[in-house]
DNA sequence: GATTGCATGTCCGAATACGGCGAACGGGCG
DNA sequence: CGCCCGTTCGCCGTATTCGGACATGCAATC
């Protein structure tokens, strides 16, 4: 059973879903991969994991908070969790190449399929895949649309000399 | 979390399978679709519903039992379904033909796919896909083998002028 | 420099293959 | 003639396979 809950944020609402006591997705309600509301699902903003996360992204947005701390259960490949899992350890502000994300997921060589895997992130913002860039700099694409993209590395100070 | 038992039968071992409180599964060992016992499977015997599939087994194949009373619990498509459940209402001692089963599941002229559906029947026995036949009579297939299928149609008095 | 070709994991749609059929044909055979 | 049988062909849902398309980047060509 999983519940879910809208939350709204400067970029635009986002759905939050939770199962188990820990949260299994985040995406821009628009989002490319933005899975459709099921009928099964029960809508309950108060849900423990659903509310931590509205806490913490208002806090992200408002600039008093650069890492988040939530149980996190996202479903994916072996390959995925591990692209996951290191996009995770990119820290606020910073941006590193699909290639470099690859390499550290231990599969140098895959940046291609780590795009892929990229595009593929359950949990935006909270797992930052926006501070995966291409070789050169430019930003490529987003699941939630480019400008948001751009709009979250603004908000982090990472738009030094980088442009689209 | 599944369960499972041996079930020894005048035809050979079968293998019996149970997840919520129903039989999901109740194969020949050595049949077509057998599924390989999981090692995430538990072995119980006691386990109800299939202790009480075992008991009824017992005493269809004594004679004593013309139709099952078992809490059943079987995955599959639609189609599948509603096949399995024609299947189910053929009573004991009697047979029709594939394009007949088709017919009452509500798709006449789909005799092959109605064939293929009895093939992938996960409850032998219990739903007898044993009493479907070809138009002509003659037996065609079984998923644990023509000779099982001769037998409990012969155990049902089944088998008048027709032959394999 | 601009272009092309390749490596890489996953998803998705389309195409294909495959059955526990059945009816229509076309030959053999009494 | 009839009957029986093997062959062929259309039928229909599923399972499997296959071919692209992707949130890329490096090397090898022109």
């Amino acid at each position: 059973m999983k519940a879910f809950a809208r939350i709204r944020t400067p970029l635009g609402t986002m759905i939050a879903i939770a199962a188990g006591g820990a949260l299994t997705g985040l995406h821009f309600e628009d989002g490319r991969h933005a899975p459709a509301p099921s009928p099964e699902w029960r809508e309950d903003p108060r849900h423990a994991p659903l509310r931590e996360c509205a806490e913490q992204l208002a806090d992200y947005f408002a600039g008093r908070r650069q890492c988040f701390d939530l149980p996190l259960a996202p479903d994916g490949t072996d390959f995925q969790r591990r692209v996951w899992g290191e996009i995770a350890r990119v820290p606020f502000g910073e941006t590193i190449s699909y290639a470099e994300l690859a390499a550290r997921a231990g599969s140098p060589g895959s940046a291609r399929a780590a795009g892929a895997a990229t595009g593929r992130n359950p949990l935006a913002i909270v797992v930052p895949c926006h501070r995966i860039v291409a070789s050169g700099g430019s930003l490529t694409g987003y699941a939630g649309g480019l400008a948001r993209k751009q709009s979250l590395l603004s908000l982090e100070g990472a738009l030094e000399g980088a442009a689209a």
